[in-house]
RNA sequence: GCUCGCAUAACUCAGUUGGUAGAGUGUUACCUCGACAAGGUAAAAGUCACUGGUUCGAGUCCAGUUGUGAGCACCA
């Protein structure tokens, strides 16, 4: 090694491009360690085409990459998926505000040129994202990447559409829809409700004989245009006597009758309802019952229209406070109250969504039946498990889904309208020649596209070339994909998608494969700033993953994501997080170091017999570790795999074995192969530090090797018992004297002696213990006695107890200290012994629980007479 | 209103079928001893929110309370 410390970012771009030349991260990348019928799916979540990696991305990328590099390692045939989205309402609203800027609107361009501008705006932008995301190091096979409205997956969407279609599962009509009056209609779940101030407007209504007035209140007064009735409740004794009677709607004198529905609420403001079966979806079902007109006061873009009289021309939020000042001066307004509630936002734009009648297409609730049935059978299981409640209860209260968009960029309804036989059908093809039923040229496609959610939701099965045709057959998928990997074996995307995107490919999933899309879904949190606030634009607390990348290295990020991602609980992003994970790879950096100091070259473990003690005591430790490792990520315990790697590599290779090889040089040899096998277990975390340390240690450059991310991931998982326990026992005792020291104030000086009294270690072992204990404890001598030393300082370790000989010492803190070692001993005896005591207890605890207990007992007394021993001892 | 989380050391958080409470940061003391001061050694620090229950035994299971967060629904 040349530098004095590590330089991500002299490796960080030169590997990733390597390991994408050669295809590693294409399925058959690892070939030569494939194992039969082992298959691995993960779709990556299509981010959106125009935008730009952020943290959350980060996240969720890097879950994904740490998966389906450990499975890669493992053996088995591995397709991460991946590609980005088209995103409609969003880039839609992009290149409208380019067009605006030019001065011009997509109108005066038309649909055609505007098309173009959209295509133009994702080729430019598109590889923002896809080369931002290669930055953080992730491995999707890149050669199937893929567009959702690619030429493959529009015929797949035109697929999906068609057969629904044919099957009457998609169906077109006027109802009720949520409309944005910049973005058109909106699903259910794309209106954001939120908390608003409002104002609770009661106004007078006159009868129509003239015989006085009803008070109705309303927060929209600007839909009184299009009430066609006031109701009340018809057992409401206050207004019983009205029903029937007609009321004079205010300025425009339109005659309205008073009807009774048991929808009102009696003990809500007056009691008396103004109905507006266009602009409320109460009022909508009530106008259904009653046969009420529906009229509809604003046009699609929220202008109010001739029945508004007066107020035509005005935009409905502006008109309110034109239309009340108005209705005050006329004396229409009785008075006016403070009124907190829930107003629907567009999700995109923020704009105040409206209920409005409108002829759109939507998806029949049903499709979803199936789906909710196998997803309880558990043939998809829930990572964290309470999701599937969620899940549940969504999926039960489905109402249809309004699947078309007033845009322009999209995937087109494929359907068409015969405006010579006025026949409608679905089609396949893109540019149908002729009406199927009368021949006739004179028909148009229908002009809205589809909701980007409905593409994403065929995205498991249309990117193994469902529906594809077979254009692109052998380049962006291959025949057997869809047998290969569907269903896809893992999901993992954030929690908030669950309705929007998991839910909707559930039901498609099963809809045209039979099957449910995943097998596992890991939902994960969110990442927050480092005071658990949300991050926002507005804020200004966002962390830029890639900036974070240029400051640290994509590997700190990843790891310190990783280590952070315990299953359920949101992520606080900081900077001291950061350090840590440093810090870490720094220590990576000089363990290596180190090793490199003692030899050349490492090989690979498993390649050659472990012969030194402190080699077969690490590798037992590594085992541990493996082991662990295995079993968190295969529980997808990010937080807890990665926990372990920092526990292992840190606190035991690093602070226990290289510092004990430095009593025992023979070992670093078999330290420097255990090292280079903990960097493949690793290596999923922080693929960049890891390949560049195992080449390091190997003795070449990446350039002429194969790289650490198509080895195998270690198996090896033995437990080396009685190498641990030995190893136990010497590093007790150099704690032990460690302490003893402090207490003398010698802590970090050398002394000439220390006794060592280790009951039931053969003289062998002792033999064997006595170097590393001397060079680590920093004691000239060791000498191993069978009774206690007089006129020495003691310590009382787990497994032995050690004597430092002292002449004249201040022995009144080591009194103390010993002291307080005896009350918590005592503390545990005495719960030790009330358990053992209790009769129940021993009656029923199983036998290895009893044992454990007497032997900790047991432990704890003979240590409290040692103790009691030593402060008599020194208290003379 | 319904559903689902969370509450553990000063701080941030682990704690997987119930079996003597853990990590990192921070704190204190000491250490430049040939991997690493982005480091080392040692230490101090917790009525596991509260109340009750089940159990021989509860941070862990059950019921309730308080605080806190999220999702869904309703609101003329």
């Amino acid at each position: 090694m040349s530098t004095n410390s590590y330089e991500p970012s002299k490796v960080e771009d030169r590997f990733y491009k390597l390991w994408e030349e050669r295809g590693y991260f294409e399925i058959d990348g690892n070939k030569a360690i494939q194992k039969d019928d082992k298959k691995f799916a993960i779709m990556m979540p299509p981010p959106n085409v125009t935008g730009s990696l952020h943290i959350g991305h980060a996240l969720t990328f890097t879950l994904q990459d740490i998966i389906t590099r450990y499975k890669r390692m493992d053996g088995y045939k591995t397709l991460w998926q991946p590609g980005t989205d088209h995103a409609g309402i969003a880039t839609q609203n992009v290149v409208e505000k380019q067009i605006m800027a030019e001065g011009k609107t997509k109108e005066e361009l038309g649909r055609e040129e505007f098309l173009k501008r959209a295509w133009k705006w994702k080729e430019f932008s598109g590889n923002t994202m896809v080369s931002q995301l290669r930055k953080l190091g992730v491995s999707p096979a890149w050669k199937r990447e893929r567009f959702t409205m690619d030429a493959g997956l529009q015929k797949s969407v035109r697929e999906a559409f068609v057969h629904l279609y044919n099957e009457g599962l998609i169906i077109r009509g006027n109802y009720m829809v949520n409309w944005c009056t910049h973005d058109g209609a909106l699903s259910d779940i794309e209106v954001e409700y939120e908390e608003h101030q409002g104002n609770f407007y009661h106004m007078k209504y006159p009868f129509a004989d003239g015989s006085g007035e009803i008070i109705v209140a309303t927060t929209r007064p600007e839909t009184y245009f299009g009430d066609t009735a006031v109701m009340v409740h018809p057992e409401d004794e206050r207004y019983k006597h009205l029903i029937g009677k007609k009321v004079k709607l205010p300025l425009i004198n339109r005659e309205i009758p008073i009807i009774a529905d048991s929808y009102v609420d009696m003990e809500f403001g007056t009691g008396m309802v103004k109905v507006t079966p266009a602009h409320d979806p109460n009022d909508y079902e009530v106008g259904k019952r009653h046969d009420l007109e529906f009229i509809t006061v604003f046009d699609e873009s929220g202008i109010l229209n001739d029945f508004a009289g007066e107020f035509k021309g005005l935009e409905r939020l502006a008109a309110r406070s034109v239309i009340v000042k108005r209705l005050d001066e006329e004396g229409f307004m009785e008075k006016v109250e403070e009124h907190m509630h829930q107003v629907g936002h567009c999700y995109r734009c923020k704009n105040v969504v409206e209920p409005y009648i409108s002829k759109q297409w939507f998806i029949r609730s049903e499709i979803a039946k199936k789906s909710i049935e196998k997803t309880n059978e558990g043939q998809a299981k829930f990572f964290p498990p309470h999701w599937i409640n969620s899940y549940n209860s969504w999926m039960g209260e489905l109402r249809d889904w309004c699947i078309s968009r007033q845009l322009w960029w999209g995937h087109q309804i494929p359907v068409f309208y015969c405006s010579t036989c006025n026949h409608e059908w679905a089609s396949m093809d893109e540019h149908p020649h002729e009406c199927p039923k009368c021949a006739s040229k004179e028909f148009a496609q229908d002009p809205d596209v589809l909701d980007t959610w409905f593409s994403s939701a065929l995205w498991p099965f249309s990117t193994l070339g469902w529906g594809n045709g077979d254009s692109e057959m052998d380049r962006l998928f291959e025949t057997d994909d869809l047998k290969e990997f569907y269903p896809n074996s893992l999901l993992i995307t954030g929690f908030d998608i669950l309705f929007f995107w998991v839910a909707r490919m559930m039901m498609m999933g099963e809809t045209f494969m039979g099957k449910l899309p995943f097998e596992h879904i890991y939902l994960h949190a969110l990442v927050r700033d480092e005071n658990g606030d949300k991050m926002s634009k507005s804020k200004g607390n966002v962390i830029d993953p890639l900036d974070t990348i240029n400051d640290y290295s994509a590997d700190i990020l990843r790891f310190t994501l990783a280590v952070s991602a315990a299953q359920g609980r949101d992520i606080r992003m900081s900077g001291d997080k950061l350090e840590q994970t440093r810090n870490f790879t720094n220590k990576l950096y000089n363990a290596s170091k180190y090793l490199q100091m003692n030899a050349e070259t490492f090989p690979d473990l498993g390649g050659f017999c472990l012969d030194t003690e402190l080699g077969k005591y690490m590798v037992s430790r590594l085992n541990v570790a493996t082991k662990e490792v295995r079993a968190y990520l295969d529980e997808y315990r990010f937080n807890d795999a990665a926990t372990v790697m920092y526990r292992f590599l840190w606190n035991e290779f690093c602070d226990w074995g290289i510092e004990l090889s430095k009593a025992d040089k023979g070992s670093i040899i078999e330290l420097g192969a255990i090292f280079k096998e903990a960097m493949k277990l690793l290596h999923p975390f922080m693929p960049f530090i890891t390949e560049y340390l195992y080449q390091e240690l190997s003795g070449k450059e990446l350039e002429e090797t194969e790289s650490i991310m198509i080895t195998n991931f270690p198996t090896k998982t033995r437990r080396r018992e009685e190498e641990e326990a030995k190893f136990e026992i010497i590093m007790d005792a150099i704690v032990s004297i460690r302490r003893a020291k402090v207490l003398v104030d010698m802590a970090n000086q050398k002394i000439a002696k220390a006794y060592v009294k280790i009951d039931g270690a053969s003289d062998e072992a002792k033999e064997m213990m006595k170097a590393y204990i001397e060079k680590l404890a920093k004691v000239e001598e060791i000498e191993f006695c069978n009774a206690k030393v007089a006129d020495a300082v003691s310590d009382i370790g787990e497994k032995c107890e050690v004597f430092i000989p002292t002449a004249s010492i201040d022995l009144a803190p080591i009194i103390s200290r010993l002291e307080k070692q005896s009350e918590k001993l005592e503390k545990e005896i005495s719960k030790l012994a009330g358990m053992l005591n209790n009769e129940r207890f021993v009656a029923n605890a199983p036998e290895d629980v009893l044992a454990k207990n007497r032997e900790a007992l047991a432990d704890a007394q003979s240590k409290q007479e040692k103790v009691q021993e030593q402060l008599n001892s020194l208290q003379k």
